[in-house]
RNA sequence: GGUGACGUGACCGAGUGGCUAGGUAGAGGUCUGCAAAACCUCCUACAGCGGUUCGAAUCCGCUCGUCACCUCCA
Protein backbone atom coordinates (compact mmCIF):
# COMPACT_ATOMS: atom_id res chain seq x y z
CA UNK A 1 0.00 0.00 0.00
CA UNK A 2 1.64 3.23 -1.19
CA UNK A 3 1.04 6.52 -2.14
CA UNK A 4 -0.16 7.44 -5.40
CA UNK A 5 -1.18 10.88 -6.41
CA UNK A 6 -2.87 12.47 -9.87
CA UNK A 7 -0.12 13.61 -11.87
CA UNK A 8 -1.39 16.70 -14.15
CA UNK A 9 1.61 16.61 -16.80
CA UNK A 10 1.27 12.59 -17.38
CA UNK A 11 -2.72 12.32 -16.67
CA UNK A 12 -2.30 9.66 -14.96
CA UNK A 13 -2.02 8.73 -10.79
CA UNK A 14 0.82 7.48 -9.93
CA UNK A 15 3.18 5.57 -7.29
CA UNK A 16 4.83 8.48 -5.71
CA UNK A 17 8.46 7.93 -5.79
CA UNK A 18 11.08 10.13 -4.35
CA UNK A 19 13.42 11.57 -6.44
CA UNK A 20 16.14 11.73 -3.87
CA UNK A 21 14.54 9.37 -0.52
CA UNK A 22 14.14 10.31 2.26
CA UNK A 23 14.03 13.54 0.84
CA UNK A 24 10.83 15.26 -0.59
CA UNK A 25 10.97 18.94 -2.11
CA UNK A 26 7.33 20.24 -2.62
CA UNK A 27 6.83 23.47 -3.99
CA UNK A 28 3.49 25.63 -3.88
CA UNK A 29 2.66 28.83 -5.79
CA UNK A 30 1.53 30.85 -2.72
CA UNK A 31 -0.52 34.16 -2.51
CA UNK A 32 0.26 38.05 -4.38
CA UNK A 33 -0.21 39.50 -1.36
CA UNK A 34 -1.73 42.83 -2.50
CA UNK A 35 -5.10 42.13 -0.82
CA UNK A 36 -7.17 39.98 1.59
CA UNK A 37 -6.89 36.33 0.97
CA UNK A 38 -10.40 34.88 0.30
CA UNK A 39 -11.31 30.93 0.59
CA UNK A 40 -10.45 30.59 -2.59
CA UNK A 41 -6.68 30.72 -1.55
CA UNK A 42 -7.29 29.01 1.18
CA UNK A 43 -7.89 25.50 -0.68
CA UNK A 44 -4.22 24.92 -1.83
CA UNK A 45 -2.74 25.62 0.72
CA UNK A 46 -4.42 23.50 3.58
CA UNK A 47 -4.53 20.62 0.60
CA UNK A 48 -0.66 21.09 0.55
CA UNK A 49 -0.89 21.09 4.25
CA UNK A 50 -2.06 17.42 4.54
CA UNK A 51 -0.06 16.26 1.40
CA UNK A 52 3.15 17.68 3.36
CA UNK A 53 2.31 16.48 6.56
CA UNK A 54 1.05 13.29 5.47
CA UNK A 55 4.37 12.74 3.83
CA UNK A 56 6.31 13.68 7.12
CA UNK A 57 4.18 10.53 8.58
CA UNK A 58 5.60 8.24 6.04
CA UNK A 59 8.81 9.48 7.08
CA UNK A 60 9.79 11.37 4.35
CA UNK A 61 11.82 14.53 5.02
CA UNK A 62 10.37 17.27 3.62
CA UNK A 63 11.08 20.67 1.96
CA UNK A 64 8.17 22.95 2.14
CA UNK A 65 8.37 26.25 0.22
CA UNK A 66 5.39 28.03 -0.43
CA UNK A 67 6.36 31.67 -1.96
CA UNK A 68 4.98 34.96 -1.11
CA UNK A 69 4.41 36.91 -4.39
CA UNK A 70 5.45 40.44 -3.69
CA UNK A 71 5.92 42.06 -7.09
CA UNK A 72 5.73 41.29 -11.12
CA UNK A 73 1.93 40.08 -11.18
CA UNK A 74 0.92 42.67 -14.24
CA UNK A 75 -2.66 44.60 -14.27
CA UNK A 76 -2.50 43.62 -17.56
CA UNK A 77 -0.53 42.38 -20.92
CA UNK A 78 -0.83 46.06 -22.25
CA UNK A 79 2.45 47.95 -22.46
CA UNK A 80 1.05 50.38 -19.76
CA UNK A 81 0.45 47.45 -17.09
CA UNK A 82 0.44 48.74 -13.87
CA UNK A 83 1.39 46.44 -11.19
CA UNK A 84 -1.15 45.06 -8.60
CA UNK A 85 1.19 45.73 -5.78
CA UNK A 86 1.43 49.23 -6.51
CA UNK A 87 -1.90 49.98 -7.79
CA UNK A 88 -3.12 48.58 -4.38
CA UNK A 89 -0.15 51.02 -3.05
CA UNK A 90 -1.18 54.11 -4.92
CA UNK A 91 -4.93 53.50 -3.42
CA UNK A 92 -3.65 53.58 0.10
CA UNK A 93 -0.57 55.86 -0.38
CA UNK A 94 1.92 54.19 0.96
CA UNK A 95 4.92 52.19 0.92
CA UNK A 96 4.31 48.95 -1.52
CA UNK A 97 6.63 46.83 0.63
CA UNK A 98 4.32 48.17 3.58
CA UNK A 99 1.18 46.75 1.61
CA UNK A 100 3.04 44.02 0.96
CA UNK A 101 4.20 43.18 4.57
CA UNK A 102 0.58 43.77 5.72
CA UNK A 103 -1.50 41.25 3.57
CA UNK A 104 1.66 39.02 3.99
CA UNK A 105 1.17 39.15 8.12
CA UNK A 106 -2.70 38.47 7.68
CA UNK A 107 -2.49 35.61 5.00
CA UNK A 108 0.42 34.00 7.49
CA UNK A 109 -2.09 34.44 10.56
CA UNK A 110 -5.53 33.10 8.33
CA UNK A 111 -3.29 30.00 7.14
CA UNK A 112 -2.25 29.25 11.06
CA UNK A 113 -5.80 29.37 12.00
CA UNK A 114 -6.67 27.03 9.39
CA UNK A 115 -4.14 24.91 10.49
CA UNK A 116 -1.36 24.68 8.12
CA UNK A 117 1.97 24.26 9.33
CA UNK A 118 4.38 27.05 8.27
CA UNK A 119 6.12 26.24 4.81
CA UNK A 120 9.76 25.59 6.14
CA UNK A 121 10.82 28.00 3.40
CA UNK A 122 8.84 31.25 2.45
CA UNK A 123 10.68 32.93 0.09
CA UNK A 124 9.60 36.17 -1.42
CA UNK A 125 9.82 37.36 -4.98
CA UNK A 126 11.22 40.59 -4.33
CA UNK A 127 14.16 39.08 -2.69
CA UNK A 128 15.00 37.00 -5.70
CA UNK A 129 15.47 39.55 -8.70
CA UNK A 130 19.09 38.38 -8.83
CA UNK A 131 17.94 34.90 -9.18
CA UNK A 132 15.31 35.62 -11.88
CA UNK A 133 18.08 37.61 -13.74
CA UNK A 134 20.01 35.06 -13.99
CA UNK A 135 17.44 32.44 -15.27
CA UNK A 136 16.68 35.21 -17.85
CA UNK A 137 20.68 35.37 -18.78
CA UNK A 138 20.85 31.81 -19.20
CA UNK A 139 17.37 31.75 -21.61
CA UNK A 140 18.72 34.13 -23.18
CA UNK A 141 22.20 32.29 -23.78
CA UNK A 142 20.17 29.04 -25.00
CA UNK A 143 18.93 31.74 -27.78
CA UNK A 144 15.42 31.33 -26.36
CA UNK A 145 14.79 34.51 -25.74
CA UNK A 146 15.12 38.18 -27.07
CA UNK A 147 15.36 41.61 -25.61
CA UNK A 148 13.12 44.66 -27.34
CA UNK A 149 12.97 48.26 -25.71
CA UNK A 150 14.22 47.00 -22.20
CA UNK A 151 12.02 43.81 -22.33
CA UNK A 152 12.93 40.26 -22.43
CA UNK A 153 10.43 38.05 -23.62
CA UNK A 154 10.39 34.38 -23.93
CA UNK A 155 10.49 32.77 -27.80
CA UNK A 156 7.58 30.15 -27.67
CA UNK A 157 7.67 29.12 -31.61
CA UNK A 158 11.60 28.94 -31.29
CA UNK A 159 11.57 26.56 -28.23
CA UNK A 160 8.63 24.11 -30.23
CA UNK A 161 11.23 24.22 -33.09
CA UNK A 162 13.72 23.02 -30.78
CA UNK A 163 11.14 19.75 -29.92
CA UNK A 164 10.14 21.27 -26.64
CA UNK A 165 6.39 21.43 -26.67
CA UNK A 166 4.82 24.58 -24.74
CA UNK A 167 1.30 23.23 -23.96
CA UNK A 168 2.32 19.65 -22.31
CA UNK A 169 0.81 20.27 -19.54
CA UNK A 170 -2.23 21.93 -20.47
CA UNK A 171 -2.50 19.70 -23.20
CA UNK A 172 -2.97 22.61 -25.87
CA UNK A 173 -1.32 22.78 -29.50
CA UNK A 174 0.27 26.18 -30.47
CA UNK A 175 -1.64 25.96 -33.22
CA UNK A 176 -4.83 25.51 -31.21
CA UNK A 177 -3.37 28.37 -28.83
CA UNK A 178 -2.65 30.71 -32.21
CA UNK A 179 -6.17 30.15 -33.22
CA UNK A 180 -7.43 30.98 -30.05
CA UNK A 181 -6.27 34.05 -29.43
CA UNK A 182 -8.63 37.23 -29.24
CA UNK A 183 -8.47 40.00 -31.14
CA UNK A 184 -7.65 42.51 -28.46
CA UNK A 185 -3.87 42.35 -28.29
CA UNK A 186 -2.88 45.39 -29.82
CA UNK A 187 -0.23 46.71 -27.21
CA UNK A 188 1.69 43.29 -28.18
CA UNK A 189 3.66 45.06 -30.43
CA UNK A 190 7.21 43.98 -28.68
CA UNK A 191 6.25 40.87 -29.20
CA UNK A 192 7.35 38.59 -32.18
CA UNK A 193 4.45 36.14 -31.37
CA UNK A 194 1.60 36.51 -29.25
CA UNK A 195 2.59 33.73 -27.62
CA UNK A 196 5.58 34.61 -26.14
CA UNK A 197 5.83 35.54 -22.75
CA UNK A 198 7.69 38.48 -20.42
CA UNK A 199 10.74 37.58 -18.78
CA UNK A 200 11.13 41.08 -17.70
CA UNK A 201 9.32 44.02 -18.23
CA UNK A 202 10.74 47.51 -18.61
CA UNK A 203 9.58 49.50 -15.98
CA UNK A 204 7.63 53.20 -16.81
CA UNK A 205 8.27 56.43 -15.42
CA UNK A 206 5.65 56.16 -12.99
CA UNK A 207 6.94 52.31 -12.08
CA UNK A 208 7.95 52.53 -8.42
CA UNK A 209 8.86 49.21 -8.00
CA UNK A 210 11.72 48.30 -9.94
CA UNK A 211 15.39 47.09 -10.17
CA UNK A 212 18.43 47.44 -12.37
CA UNK A 213 19.15 45.10 -14.75
CA UNK A 214 21.25 44.09 -17.55
CA UNK A 215 18.16 45.57 -20.05
CA UNK A 216 17.77 48.64 -17.90
CA UNK A 217 15.41 49.04 -14.58
CA UNK A 218 12.18 47.18 -14.79
CA UNK A 219 10.91 44.41 -13.17
CA UNK A 220 10.42 40.76 -13.56
CA UNK A 221 7.78 38.75 -15.51
CA UNK A 222 5.23 37.20 -13.76
CA UNK A 223 5.77 33.17 -13.99
CA UNK A 224 9.94 33.99 -13.15
CA UNK A 225 9.72 33.64 -9.46
CA UNK A 226 8.26 30.50 -9.16
CA UNK A 227 10.87 28.96 -11.19
CA UNK A 228 13.77 30.90 -9.93
CA UNK A 229 12.80 29.91 -6.25
CA UNK A 230 12.27 26.38 -6.56
CA UNK A 231 15.53 25.73 -8.35
CA UNK A 232 16.76 27.65 -5.79
CA UNK A 233 15.50 26.26 -2.54
CA UNK A 234 14.91 22.48 -4.68
CA UNK A 235 16.97 21.85 -7.36
CA UNK A 236 16.80 21.93 -11.01
CA UNK A 237 13.84 19.04 -10.45
CA UNK A 238 11.84 19.34 -7.37
CA UNK A 239 9.48 16.31 -6.54
CA UNK A 240 6.13 18.29 -6.45
CA UNK A 241 4.85 21.37 -7.59
CA UNK A 242 1.39 22.73 -6.87
CA UNK A 243 -1.51 25.39 -7.41
CA UNK A 244 -5.30 25.93 -8.09
CA UNK A 245 -6.60 24.94 -11.52
CA UNK A 246 -6.65 28.04 -13.08
CA UNK A 247 -2.66 28.21 -12.31
CA UNK A 248 -2.04 25.09 -14.83
CA UNK A 249 -2.14 27.72 -18.28
CA UNK A 250 -0.57 29.87 -18.61
CA UNK A 251 1.85 30.26 -15.15
CA UNK A 252 3.11 26.42 -14.79
CA UNK A 253 3.03 25.88 -18.34
CA UNK A 254 5.24 29.03 -18.68
CA UNK A 255 7.50 27.80 -16.01
CA UNK A 256 8.28 24.54 -17.24
CA UNK A 257 9.10 26.63 -20.65
CA UNK A 258 11.16 28.54 -18.44
CA UNK A 259 13.04 25.56 -16.82
CA UNK A 260 13.67 23.83 -20.08
CA UNK A 261 14.83 26.68 -21.64
CA UNK A 262 17.67 27.56 -18.65
CA UNK A 263 20.51 25.65 -17.24
CA UNK A 264 17.75 23.24 -15.33
CA UNK A 265 16.48 21.63 -18.97
CA UNK A 266 14.30 20.09 -16.68
CA UNK A 267 10.02 19.73 -16.30
CA UNK A 268 10.92 21.86 -13.31
CA UNK A 269 9.35 18.91 -10.86
CA UNK A 270 8.31 15.43 -11.51
CA UNK A 271 4.50 15.99 -10.69
CA UNK A 272 2.42 18.61 -11.31
CA UNK A 273 -0.73 18.53 -8.83
CA UNK A 274 -3.37 20.97 -9.16
CA UNK A 275 -6.60 21.35 -6.93
CA UNK A 276 -10.02 22.26 -8.40
CA UNK A 277 -12.02 25.57 -7.35
CA UNK A 278 -14.13 26.49 -5.13
CA UNK A 279 -17.46 27.88 -6.31
CA UNK A 280 -20.33 29.56 -5.07
CA UNK A 281 -23.97 29.20 -6.38
CA UNK A 282 -21.80 27.13 -9.32
CA UNK A 283 -19.67 29.44 -10.05
CA UNK A 284 -15.87 30.06 -9.75
CA UNK A 285 -14.71 32.47 -6.40
CA UNK A 286 -12.66 34.96 -7.78
CA UNK A 287 -11.52 38.15 -7.58
CA UNK A 288 -12.90 39.72 -11.00
CA UNK A 289 -16.06 37.86 -10.61
CA UNK A 290 -16.24 39.65 -6.73
CA UNK A 291 -18.24 36.65 -5.85
CA UNK A 292 -15.52 36.03 -3.38
CA UNK A 293 -15.86 35.28 1.05
CA UNK A 294 -12.91 36.56 2.53
CA UNK A 295 -11.16 34.52 4.98
CA UNK A 296 -11.26 36.92 8.01
CA UNK A 297 -15.36 38.00 7.08
CA UNK A 298 -15.86 34.03 7.01
CA UNK A 299 -14.76 33.62 10.36
CA UNK A 300 -16.86 35.82 11.62
CA UNK A 301 -19.73 35.90 9.33
CA UNK A 302 -22.19 36.73 8.07
CA UNK A 303 -20.79 37.47 4.40
CA UNK A 304 -22.04 37.15 0.96
CA UNK A 305 -23.44 34.54 0.38
CA UNK A 306 -23.02 33.22 3.83
CA UNK A 307 -25.63 33.65 6.51
CA UNK A 308 -23.60 32.72 9.07
CA UNK A 309 -19.41 32.87 10.32
CA UNK A 310 -17.34 29.14 10.49
CA UNK A 311 -14.64 29.05 12.59
CA UNK A 312 -11.22 27.99 10.67
CA UNK A 313 -11.20 24.18 11.67
CA UNK A 314 -14.94 24.03 10.62
CA UNK A 315 -13.95 25.42 7.25
CA UNK A 316 -10.88 23.00 6.98
CA UNK A 317 -12.72 19.89 7.69
CA UNK A 318 -15.25 21.23 5.08
CA UNK A 319 -12.29 21.68 2.59
CA UNK A 320 -11.29 18.19 3.75
CA UNK A 321 -14.96 16.48 2.66
CA UNK A 322 -14.13 16.94 -0.57
CA UNK A 323 -11.62 15.61 -2.99
CA UNK A 324 -8.67 18.07 -3.80
CA UNK A 325 -9.70 17.67 -7.73
CA UNK A 326 -12.86 17.89 -7.33
CA UNK A 327 -14.70 21.89 -7.25
CA UNK A 328 -16.44 22.68 -3.68
CA UNK A 329 -19.77 24.35 -3.79
CA UNK A 330 -19.75 26.98 -0.44
CA UNK A 331 -23.19 27.22 1.11
CA UNK A 332 -24.83 27.69 4.63
CA UNK A 333 -26.11 24.02 4.50
CA UNK A 334 -22.70 21.99 3.45
CA UNK A 335 -20.99 24.41 6.24
CA UNK A 336 -23.23 23.77 8.38
CA UNK A 337 -23.39 19.81 8.12
CA UNK A 338 -19.31 20.31 7.88
CA UNK A 339 -19.78 21.82 11.21
CA UNK A 340 -21.73 19.11 12.90
CA UNK A 341 -19.52 16.04 11.39
CA UNK A 342 -16.13 17.97 12.45
CA UNK A 343 -17.53 18.31 16.31
CA UNK A 344 -18.60 14.16 16.18
CA UNK A 345 -14.86 13.60 15.24
CA UNK A 346 -13.52 15.79 17.87
CA UNK A 347 -15.79 14.20 20.45
CA UNK A 348 -14.31 11.25 19.00
CA UNK A 349 -10.77 12.83 19.86
CA UNK A 350 -12.01 13.17 23.40
CA UNK A 351 -13.80 9.49 23.70
CA UNK A 352 -9.77 7.85 22.65
CA UNK A 353 -8.56 9.37 26.40
CA UNK A 354 -11.46 7.38 28.25
CA UNK A 355 -11.03 4.43 26.16
CA UNK A 356 -7.42 4.19 27.01
CA UNK A 357 -8.00 5.37 30.21
CA UNK A 358 -6.63 3.25 33.24
CA UNK A 359 -10.59 3.17 35.17
CA UNK A 360 -12.23 1.22 32.25
CA UNK A 361 -9.34 -0.81 30.90
CA UNK A 362 -9.29 -2.46 34.60
CA UNK A 363 -13.14 -3.03 34.16
CA UNK A 364 -12.49 -4.41 30.84
CA UNK A 365 -9.74 -6.74 32.36
CA UNK A 366 -12.11 -7.80 35.40
CA UNK A 367 -14.68 -8.76 32.68
CA UNK A 368 -12.53 -10.76 30.69
CA UNK A 369 -10.75 -12.68 33.76
CA UNK A 370 -14.49 -13.12 35.55
CA UNK A 371 -16.70 -14.79 32.67
CA UNK A 372 -13.74 -15.95 30.14
CA UNK A 373 -11.91 -17.58 33.04
CA UNK A 374 -15.30 -19.58 34.16
CA UNK A 375 -14.59 -21.80 31.26
CA UNK A 376 -10.93 -21.78 31.28
CA UNK A 377 -10.38 -20.14 28.24
CA UNK A 378 -9.16 -16.48 27.58
CA UNK A 379 -11.42 -14.19 25.69
CA UNK A 380 -11.41 -14.77 21.86
CA UNK A 381 -10.72 -11.58 20.28
CA UNK A 382 -8.98 -12.27 17.05
CA UNK A 383 -12.62 -10.98 15.17
CA UNK A 384 -12.81 -8.16 16.48
CA UNK A 385 -9.38 -7.17 15.89
CA UNK A 386 -9.28 -7.78 12.62
CA UNK A 387 -12.62 -5.98 12.21
CA UNK A 388 -10.46 -2.73 13.82
CA UNK A 389 -7.43 -2.92 11.77
CA UNK A 390 -9.85 -3.07 8.64
CA UNK A 391 -11.36 0.06 9.52
CA UNK A 392 -7.82 1.57 10.36
CA UNK A 393 -6.25 0.33 7.10
CA UNK A 394 -9.34 1.80 5.43
CA UNK A 395 -8.26 5.40 6.31
CA UNK A 396 -5.17 5.03 4.57
CA UNK A 397 -6.34 3.56 1.94
CA UNK A 398 -8.13 6.72 1.21
CA UNK A 399 -5.22 8.49 1.90
CA UNK A 400 -3.21 6.97 -0.08
CA UNK A 401 -5.28 6.79 -3.50
CA UNK A 402 -4.63 10.39 -4.63
CA UNK A 403 -4.92 12.16 -1.27
CA UNK A 404 -8.68 11.22 -1.26
CA UNK A 405 -9.39 12.90 2.37
CA UNK A 406 -12.92 12.67 1.54
CA UNK A 407 -12.76 8.86 1.44
CA UNK A 408 -10.22 9.00 4.48
CA UNK A 409 -12.78 11.16 6.66
CA UNK A 410 -15.58 8.66 5.65
CA UNK A 411 -13.60 6.02 7.14
CA UNK A 412 -12.66 7.95 9.81
CA UNK A 413 -16.61 7.88 11.01
CA UNK A 414 -17.06 4.43 11.08
CA UNK A 415 -13.99 3.46 12.87
CA UNK A 416 -15.85 5.80 15.42
CA UNK A 417 -18.68 4.14 15.36
CA UNK A 418 -16.58 1.42 16.28
CA UNK A 419 -15.25 3.38 19.25
CA UNK A 420 -18.29 4.63 20.24
CA UNK A 421 -20.14 1.06 20.29
CA UNK A 422 -16.96 -0.50 22.32
CA UNK A 423 -16.73 2.18 24.39
CA UNK A 424 -20.81 1.73 25.46
CA UNK A 425 -20.39 -1.56 26.92
CA UNK A 426 -17.70 -3.51 28.98
CA UNK A 427 -18.95 -6.41 27.32
CA UNK A 428 -18.05 -5.03 23.85
CA UNK A 429 -15.05 -3.95 24.99
CA UNK A 430 -13.93 -7.45 25.77
CA UNK A 431 -14.12 -8.24 22.23
CA UNK A 432 -10.90 -6.77 21.22
CA UNK A 433 -7.17 -6.82 22.11
CA UNK A 434 -6.25 -3.86 23.98
CA UNK A 435 -3.36 -4.07 22.10
CA UNK A 436 -5.09 -3.92 18.55
CA UNK A 437 -7.48 -1.09 20.39
CA UNK A 438 -4.04 1.47 21.52
CA UNK A 439 -3.33 0.44 17.40
CA UNK A 440 -6.27 2.01 16.83
CA UNK A 441 -6.93 4.85 19.22
CA UNK A 442 -3.36 5.96 18.09
CA UNK A 443 -3.95 5.47 14.02
CA UNK A 444 -7.40 7.73 15.02
CA UNK A 445 -5.83 10.96 16.56
CA UNK A 446 -2.53 10.54 14.46
CA UNK A 447 -5.02 10.68 11.20
CA UNK A 448 -7.16 13.47 12.89
CA UNK A 449 -4.60 15.45 14.14
CA UNK A 450 -1.42 15.34 12.70
CA UNK A 451 -1.89 14.27 8.93
CA UNK A 452 -5.66 15.96 8.43
CA UNK A 453 -4.66 18.68 11.07
CA UNK A 454 -7.79 19.03 12.34
CA UNK A 455 -7.55 20.29 16.40
CA UNK A 456 -10.48 20.73 18.66
CA UNK A 457 -11.30 24.05 19.09
CA UNK A 458 -12.23 25.29 22.46
CA UNK A 459 -16.37 26.70 23.06
CA UNK A 460 -16.97 26.73 26.26
CA UNK A 461 -16.16 30.71 28.02
CA UNK A 462 -14.59 29.81 30.94
CA UNK A 463 -15.80 33.01 32.71
CA UNK A 464 -19.50 31.66 32.22
CA UNK A 465 -18.13 28.02 33.55
CA UNK A 466 -17.04 29.82 36.63
CA UNK A 467 -19.82 31.75 37.49
CA UNK A 468 -21.58 29.13 37.56
CA UNK A 469 -19.49 27.21 39.55
CA UNK A 470 -19.55 30.30 42.15
CA UNK A 471 -23.23 29.95 42.00
CA UNK A 472 -22.80 26.43 43.12
CA UNK A 473 -20.67 27.66 45.89
CA UNK A 474 -22.48 30.18 47.01
CA UNK A 475 -25.82 27.41 47.10
CA UNK A 476 -23.31 24.85 49.24
CA UNK A 477 -22.28 27.91 51.62
CA UNK A 478 -26.22 28.51 52.42
CA UNK A 479 -26.91 24.89 52.87
CA UNK A 480 -23.61 25.19 55.38
CA UNK A 481 -22.30 21.90 53.42
CA UNK A 482 -19.01 22.71 54.36
CA UNK A 483 -17.13 20.16 52.52
CA UNK A 484 -18.60 20.86 49.22
CA UNK A 485 -17.54 24.55 49.71
CA UNK A 486 -13.96 23.25 50.53
CA UNK A 487 -14.34 21.00 47.58
CA UNK A 488 -14.83 23.96 45.13
CA UNK A 489 -12.79 26.39 46.53
CA UNK A 490 -9.76 23.32 46.35
CA UNK A 491 -10.48 22.31 43.01
CA UNK A 492 -10.45 26.38 41.35
CA UNK A 493 -7.64 26.63 43.56
CA UNK A 494 -5.71 24.11 41.68
CA UNK A 495 -6.91 25.78 38.32
CA UNK A 496 -4.56 28.50 40.16
CA UNK A 497 -8.09 30.75 40.94
CA UNK A 498 -9.04 31.78 44.64
CA UNK A 499 -12.60 32.41 45.66
CA UNK A 500 -13.24 36.03 47.40
CA UNK A 501 -16.26 36.19 49.65
CA UNK A 502 -16.68 40.14 50.41
CA UNK A 503 -19.45 41.62 51.98
CA UNK A 504 -20.78 42.49 48.21
CA UNK A 505 -21.06 38.55 47.34
CA UNK A 506 -18.75 36.02 46.23
CA UNK A 507 -16.18 36.82 43.85
CA UNK A 508 -13.01 35.42 41.83
CA UNK A 509 -9.06 36.36 41.24
CA UNK A 510 -6.10 34.81 40.17
CA UNK A 511 -3.67 33.16 42.36
CA UNK A 512 -0.67 35.44 43.08
CA UNK A 513 1.31 32.68 43.89
C1' G B 1 -13.97 28.46 -31.67
C1' G B 2 -10.01 25.34 -28.96
C1' U B 3 -8.87 22.44 -24.35
C1' G B 4 -10.70 20.01 -20.08
C1' A B 5 -14.19 18.77 -16.29
C1' C B 6 -18.93 17.57 -14.41
C1' G B 7 -24.38 16.16 -13.80
C1' U B 8 -25.22 10.76 -7.47
C1' G B 9 -30.82 10.53 -2.82
C1' A B 10 -33.83 16.68 1.02
C1' C B 11 -28.50 19.15 1.28
C1' C B 12 -23.19 18.29 0.86
C1' G B 13 -20.07 14.69 -1.09
C1' A B 14 -17.03 9.62 -2.16
C1' G B 15 -17.00 5.62 -5.46
C1' U B 16 -16.53 3.27 -10.35
C1' G B 17 -18.26 -2.98 -14.31
C1' G B 18 -21.24 -7.52 -9.65
C1' C B 19 -19.50 -6.21 -2.87
C1' U B 20 -22.41 -0.45 3.02
C1' A B 21 -19.29 5.32 1.09
C1' G B 22 -19.53 9.04 4.77
C1' G B 23 -21.54 13.62 6.97
C1' U B 24 -26.04 16.60 7.62
C1' A B 25 -31.40 16.50 7.58
C1' G B 26 -35.98 13.19 8.18
C1' A B 27 -38.82 8.59 10.37
C1' G B 28 -38.93 4.64 13.98
C1' G B 29 -36.43 2.16 18.01
C1' U B 30 -32.78 0.93 22.26
C1' C B 31 -31.11 3.64 26.35
C1' U B 32 -33.07 7.43 29.47
C1' G B 33 -36.26 11.37 35.41
C1' C B 34 -36.20 15.11 31.06
C1' A B 35 -32.88 16.05 27.29
C1' A B 36 -28.49 15.23 24.74
C1' A B 37 -24.90 11.88 23.15
C1' A B 38 -24.22 7.03 21.52
C1' C B 39 -25.97 2.69 19.14
C1' C B 40 -29.70 -0.08 15.89
C1' U B 41 -33.32 0.06 11.79
C1' C B 42 -35.42 2.73 7.81
C1' C B 43 -36.30 6.57 3.85
C1' U B 44 -35.19 9.60 -0.71
C1' A B 45 -29.78 7.98 -5.82
C1' C B 46 -26.78 7.54 -9.65
C1' A B 47 -29.61 13.88 -15.83
C1' G B 48 -32.31 11.57 -20.27
C1' C B 49 -32.26 8.06 -24.38
C1' G B 50 -29.84 4.20 -26.85
C1' G B 51 -25.72 0.52 -27.06
C1' U B 52 -21.79 -3.11 -25.21
C1' U B 53 -22.11 -7.03 -21.29
C1' C B 54 -24.33 -12.76 -17.90
C1' G B 55 -24.45 -8.05 -15.22
C1' A B 56 -23.61 -0.62 -15.68
C1' A B 57 -24.59 4.61 -11.53
C1' U B 58 -19.62 2.74 -13.31
C1' C B 59 -17.63 1.42 -20.38
C1' C B 60 -19.32 3.55 -25.50
C1' G B 61 -22.59 6.90 -28.40
C1' C B 62 -26.14 10.71 -28.69
C1' U B 63 -29.29 14.48 -26.29
C1' C B 64 -30.06 18.01 -22.49
C1' G B 65 -27.87 20.89 -18.62
C1' U B 66 -23.72 23.10 -15.71
C1' C B 67 -18.76 24.72 -15.03
C1' A B 68 -13.53 25.85 -15.74
C1' C B 69 -9.18 27.38 -18.67
C1' C B 70 -7.72 29.85 -23.26
C1' U B 71 -6.73 37.35 -19.74
C1' C B 72 -4.59 38.70 -13.54
C1' C B 73 -6.75 34.79 -10.58
C1' A B 74 -5.70 29.38 -5.61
Amino acid sequence: MSLTLYNTLTRKKEEFQPLHAPQVGVYLCGPTVYSEAHLGNARGPVVFDVLTRYLRHLQYQVRYVRNITDVGHLESDADTGEDKMEKAARAARIEPMQVAQHFTNRYRQHMLGLGCLPPDIEPQASGHIIEQIQVIEEIINNGLAYEVNGSVYFDVPKYNEEGKRYGKLSNRSIEDQLAGTRAGLEGQSEKRSPLDFALWKKASPEHIMRWPSPWGEGFPGWHLECSAMSRKYLGDLSDIHGGGLDLMFPHHECEIAQSQGSHSHTDEARVWMHNNMITVNGTKMSKSLGNFVLLGDMFKGPTGPLAFGYSPMVVRFFLLQAHYRSPVDVSDDALQAARKGYRKLMNGLRLLDRLTADSLSSDVIRDRTVAPLAEGKQPDTAAGDAELRKLVADVFVGLNDDLNTARAIASLFNLLRKFNTLAATTAAMATVSSAALTEAVDAYRAVVSDILGLQDEPRANAEELLKLTLEFYTEAKAEKAYDKVDQIRGALKSQGIVIKDTKAGVEWAYSEE
